[in-house]
DNA sequence: CCGTATCCATTCCGATACTG
DNA sequence: CAGTATCGGAATGGATACGG
């Protein structure tokens, strides 16, 4: 039968995954980050079908994790972009590089602090107090609770 | 045609989304965090047809985010439960609920610390001096330039 | 309880051809 | 270049029935 949507989804990883559960999506928005920006750049590096890059590009532009722009030079065509709640995604597309990374497979890129060009410490969660804490230390609950 | 594979992708973002680029696995891994462990728990509170959440259950443990044990009862059932590669996912899953509550859409959970169940400070990176950086201060290079 | 086995409708993906 | 149109095959999702 007909595929659930999740849009309406309380939890907010379901309705995150109606935009980027979906693999050419989150690809897409790679290469975004990686600064394709035209309909053949995105094309030619992930070697997808127009058809089908042409829809999820429709569905990002109508999510709001791109735009569309007029072209810089002035021509016909117009190019897509990383809008603020796309370039959000930043965070996730690392969360996924890095566990990918640290499940075999040898980093081909780092990720380094453009102040002083060293790699910063990967992610992770801080308490009130300061301490650090691992994926162990926490729970999620109701907001009531907390 | 044939769905193309992305098990051999250089990329480990693209690896990472073989295990976490379908939806129902993330739902999944989801529940695996809230406590779910169990094949009818999963599928209660996921609501998802018996035969896909077979599928599911298999692949992530084919791919060693979770694993099947022995019932804590002695019992003949088992149970799922995450991997040390598995609980590597909870910056993927933290990342991806941030990012969905950042736009729209309000929060039904919080993430606390399970010593003082005080709620912690949203993910981030950090450089080596201790600074806190956010997705603007970083960018991605070779690691032949790091 | 934990699946397996079918069946069917829907959706998706890739290829190709075509257009302005 | 940037799509649109169409097609066939494959995968997916859901329902249901059945079994250890």
């Amino acid at each position: 039968m007909k595929r659930r949507s999740l849009e309406k989804d309380t939890c907010p990883v379901a309705r995150s995954l109606e935009a980027i559960g979906d693999t050419w999506s989150v690809l897409i928005v790679r290469e975004a980050f990686a600064g394709k920006r035209r309909f053949c750049e995105f094309e030619k590096s992930l070697g997808v079908a127009k058809n089908i890059l042409t829809v999820r590009l429709r569905k990002l532009v109508a999510l709001g994790v791109l735009e569309q722009v007029p072209a810089p030079g002035g021509g016909v065509h117009h190019e897509y972009v990383l809008t603020e709640k796309g370039r959000g995604l930043y965070v996730v597309l690392m969360a996924i590089r890095q566990w990918g990374e640290g499940c075999g497979g040898e980093a081909k890129y780092v990720l380094v602090d453009r102040r002083d060009r060293r790699p910063v410490k990967p992610l992770a969660f801080h308490a009130h107090d300061g301490r650090e804490l691992g994926a162990g230390d926490m729970e999620l609950v109701p907001v009531s609770e907390a």
